[in-house]
DNA sequence: TAAAATCCTACTAAAAAAATAGGAATTACG
DNA sequence: CGTAATTCCTATTTTTTTAGTAGGATTTTA
């Protein structure tokens, strides 16, 4: 019951490029290194966060990646959405009727699954790349240091 | 973020155990069958849940398991835990100060790890096994047909 | 034309999860 | 007493998933 890297890299990522990315864009190469995530997994992560229409590249010499779209209109749960698939805690719960298992309709457990699901999608929905990057901004002005993510 | 099998057949392991196990000690065996879980698997998740002190064993002939509380003072939650470890998304979140990432202090990301886990929590603290069997119960008697767990 | 970047996709390594295996100890019952 | 049914213990193997690495093609700027 935990996020992959894949999932925290990923968040960091899009999150690095909405805080450094807004003058010029952020090259994966940049990222890495102030993340410190491996540059070639992470080049295996941005792809996933353009088809989505969170991010957008620039190819070639001072290019990268900027936001798509505007920090309030990212939530976390799209993004994790993306990197991890459905947040539901077992796979039946979000599988089509056709391939439940054969135990589905008379299966008790799947009311927690369900309601685990509804409460980590009202933590994820509610909250957007606009309210991590305040936190950060304001955290940064408090403690006078460069604050990562 | 999907619970292991571990935690899927350790939970319907011990509501199959709180629903068949009031007369007579629930074998492994016996629950195996029921739930179409391997055996020899589910032999190697009752010593957690015994352990944890949900649930006594019987050895010899007609012996297995029975709950060793009452079902409304087993709450999902717990028995969760006992299977998979702290309901966190992330490890650092639930690490000790000494065992944490480099970046804690400037980390952004970790407001959000902490609220899921809180929503997760909320959800399965607040459901006993009382409350799964009496679903189970109700629909048995709706539907006129045996429910499975 | 050279350097810095994204893009694409295949491969490998490591870790975790799931399943299998086999025998020791305990107990009920004929 | 002996046998069958059971828990108990622990090691091994297999499978699946995750993480990381590699290398070259394409694009763009200066």
């Amino acid at each position: 019951m935990k996020f992959s890297t894949r999932s925290r890299y990923g968040l960091r990522a899009i999150l690095d490029i909405a805080i450094n990315g807004k003058d010029k864009p952020a090259s994966i190469n940049a990222i890495a290194e102030r993340q410190d995530i491996s540059e070639k997994y992470l080049e295996q992560l941005m792809p996933k966060l353009k088809r989505a229409g969170f991010i957008e590249s620039v190819r070639g010499t001072y290019g990268g990646y900027v936001l798509a779209k505007s920090p309030e209109d990212i939530s976390v749960g799209e993004v994790l959405r993306v990197l991890e698939g459905p947040l539901a805690p077992v796979r039946c719960i979000v599988e089509k009727e056709d391939k439940r298992c054969g135990r589905w309709n008379k299966c008790v457990t799947k009311f927690i699954w369900a309601e685990i699901k509804d409460k980590i999608e009202e933590a994820v929905d509610s909250i957007t790349l606009k309210t991590l990057v305040e936190i950060y901004k304001k955290k940064d002005a408090e403690k006078g240091y460069m604050y990562y993510i």
